[in-house]
RNA sequence: GCGGGUGUAGCUCAGUUGGUUAGAGCGCCGGCCUGUCACGCCGGAGGUCGCGGGUUCAAGUCCCGUCACUCGCGCCA
């Protein structure tokens, strides 16, 4: 049997046999994924990035030997023939299972160690572990296919923003520290001791810029780098965003054109689930959200809606929250609907896990065919509580909770009871991705730390009616066109309508506490450019390893990012950050001062 | 910077009111096995119970401190 002339690594990869390839020769590059050692007989799943095949090696083929020697994860390059399997052999589960391939020949590529992770399984690893061997980790099919859907998904958005005719441009990495916002991660200059780069938060200034500049409409899939530390869905040091801002729009404009797209780009790799449509996105005022979610980032697919109650309380037999409302705090309810069947103890866990987060406590009311129980109930009275169900819809059999104390405190324990109590009954909607815009942030905020009004989001945001608002309203009663995208309880970007014009810019810095010289010193590339014919404009930027991690149904941004940090900022596998030498310091005029502690 | 959780074999975990020689599964090493697909069977190696201190006749177990990982708060214009 003559041969026909393979190429040299393989003529097909692990995926690609089925039933109409029995017969040929063929050759197969991969790695040993799992073996079935029957002494006589020996079976190998080898693996690629496109699937697996079974390879067969009996004991008339040299084979057997060979790969009967080699762990898994060792790399072979394999020559065989294409058999279709017997009847009661074929595995449905393969995509390539009604086949198997006879091994005559291997070539070994690389012969692997004893791996200190197997790639093989769905089991857990820690975490250290999987970053330091993330090249292991990475062969995991389940990181694999999420590093898969990352690629599809960003090439969805570019193509989503190519079609609206958004041009892609890249932005610089190496800029200049802006001193509002994160810690910025900085870069000593060679060439002019004692200063240094910065890597930017976000292309912001830029992206003006580019407005400016007359591009009309720019997007880019935008390394940001921000020295803060890591949350569940946020890594430490490096994230990417799909960063876009469009020319002469308003805000309806820019919620119009990117709704298709974060819609679009949802309903296209989510399997299936419910997609808020485009056009449909919910906008829901700041204040609003606060008080009814008691966030600025509220799961929708969660029903539960808290009431502030406070006027129930002014005059009430719970002294508690009557002292709390009379010194200008707030009570907000919770609703825990059927809620009769449940015991004591699943009242009393919410009040202690409250407690554990760091609040006073969680009070609660049970009801049970209409009877109430609990503290809250008996000092408040019969009357009182029935008049309070009434006003908040609840029922004969539905318990409730409430948060007291100073309004955002109060509003953000509701918020957390709200979600931990919707988790806890069961009442989150499944296979759903809600959107919603938040809008109307106020555009000042009083930080109690410096006694002072200070911009409460984006300086560089257009206030609500602009001048005219700024030099007659209370500036804590300014709102901005500022807006954030919010799935799931997951802020996926914030945006706003820009502040084109100097003097509007000029005096919103001012009402913050910043001189004119200020705003020139740290804005002025910004500010320099106002001055030569600005268009008004706006965008924004959602998160794209947030927008992945959605759609992987991730719990942990790291599981769709492919070399990440962990949650001191280390890369465990790079050695990343380490030290550097004498000479690259010296080049840089750094001199490491040993510090001694006080 | 602060708070919660976790830490026992390479990995996942069990380990009772403190009580003899700390176990299981997977992996690893050796042997057997010609139809498996998480192959099976037999045998073996592998442990500073994160680290340090304390209480006790006796500590994986209780106490104090500390470190690592992780989740959250602060922070994130």
């Amino acid at each position: 049997m003559s041969a026909p002339t393979l190429h040299a690594y393989r003529s097909h990869t692990c995926g690609a046999l089925d039933l109409a390839n029995v017969g040929e020769a063929v050759r197969l590059s991969g790695w040993i994924h799992r073996k079935r050692d029957h002494g006589g007989v020996l079976f190998v799943d080898l693996r690629d990035h496109y699937g697996i095949t079974q390879l067969v090696a009996d004991s008339d083929s040299p084979a057997l030997a060979v790969l009967e020697s080699l762990r898994v994860e060792s790399v072979v390059t394999v020559d065989g023939t294409v058999k279709a399997r017997s009847a009661g052999t074929v595995n449905a589960n393969l995509p390539t299972g009604a086949i198997e391939v006879y091994a005559r020949e291997v070539t070994v590529q690389s012969r692997a160690d004893e791996l200190p992770m197997p790639v093989a399984g769905e089991q857990e690893y820690p975490e250290d572990i999987r970053l330091k061997y993330r090249f292991l980790d990475l062969r995991r099919e389940k990181v694999h296919a999420n590093m898969m859907l990352r690629s599809r998904v960003i090439s969805s958005l570019r193509r989503r923003m190519v079609e609206q005719d958004f041009t892609e441009i890249q932005t610089p990495i190496l800029t200049a520290s802006s001193p509002e916002g994160a810690r910025d991660y900085l870069v000593p200059s060679r060439v002019h001791p004692g200063k240094f780069y910065a890597l930017p938060q976000a292309p912001q200034m830029f992206k003006q810029l580019l407005m400016v500049a007359g591009f009309d409409r720019y997007f880019q899939i935008a390394p940001c780098f921000r020295d803060e530390d890591a949350r569940a869905d946020r890594s430490p040091g490096e994230f990417y965003q799909l960063d876009f801002e469009m020319s002469f729009v308003t805000q309806d404009d820019v919620f119009n054109t990117i709704e298709p797209v974060l819609a679009g780009v949802f309903e296209e790799f989510s399997g299936g689930k419910t997609v808020t449509p485009a056009g449909t996105f919910p906008r829901i005022p700041y204040a609003d959200s606060m008080l009814k979610y008691g966030s600025d980032k509220p799961d929708l697919r969660n029903p539960l809606l808290i009431t502030d109650v406070s006027a129930h309380f002014e005059k009430s037999g719970f002294g508690l929250f009557e002292k709390i409302v009379g010194s200008g705090g707030k009570v907000r309810a919770i609703p825990a609907p059927a809620t009769a069947e449940k015991s004591r103890k699943f009242f009393d866990d919410m009040n202690e896990w409250a407690r554990s987060e760091g609040h006073a406590g969680l009070g609660y009311v049970t009801r049970k065919q209409g009877d109430f129980g609990g503290p809250i109930a008996k000092n408040h009275g019969e009357a009182g509580m029935v008049a309070l169900y009434d006003a908040l819809g609840l029922g004969p059999d539905d318990g409730c909770f409430f948060a007291a104390g100073k309004e955002l405190q109060a509003a953000k324990l509701a918020g957390a009871a709200r979600t931990r109590v919707g988790e806890q009954l069961g009442l989150i909607e499944e296979n759903a991705f809600r959107m919603c815009w938040i809008v109307d942030f106020p555009m000042f905020e009083y930080d109690e730390d410096a006694k002072k009004v200070d911009f409460s989001h984006n300086p560089f945001s257009m206030p609500q009616g602009e001048l005219h608002a700024l030099e007659t309203m209370d500036p804590l009663e300014i709102k901005a066109w500022q807006y954030d995208i919010v799935c799931n309880g997951v802020e996926l970007s914030s945006g706003a309508i820009r502040n084109h014009r100097p003097e509007v810019m000029y005096k919103a810095f001012e009402i913050a506490g910043y001189t004119r010289e200020d705003v020139d010193t740290n804005f002025s590339g910004m500010i320099n450019a106002f001055k030569f014919g600005a268009p008004p404009h706006g965008g924004s930027a959602p998160g794209v390893d947030r927008i992945v991690m959605l759609l992987a149904d991730e719990p942990n941004i790291r599981e769709v990012v492919v070399f990440p940090m962990n949650q001191k900022a280390e890369d465990l596998m790079m050695g990343a950050p380490g030290p550097v030498s004498a000479k690259q310091l010296r080049e840089l005029n750094i001199r490491l001062v040993e510090q001694t502690k006080a």
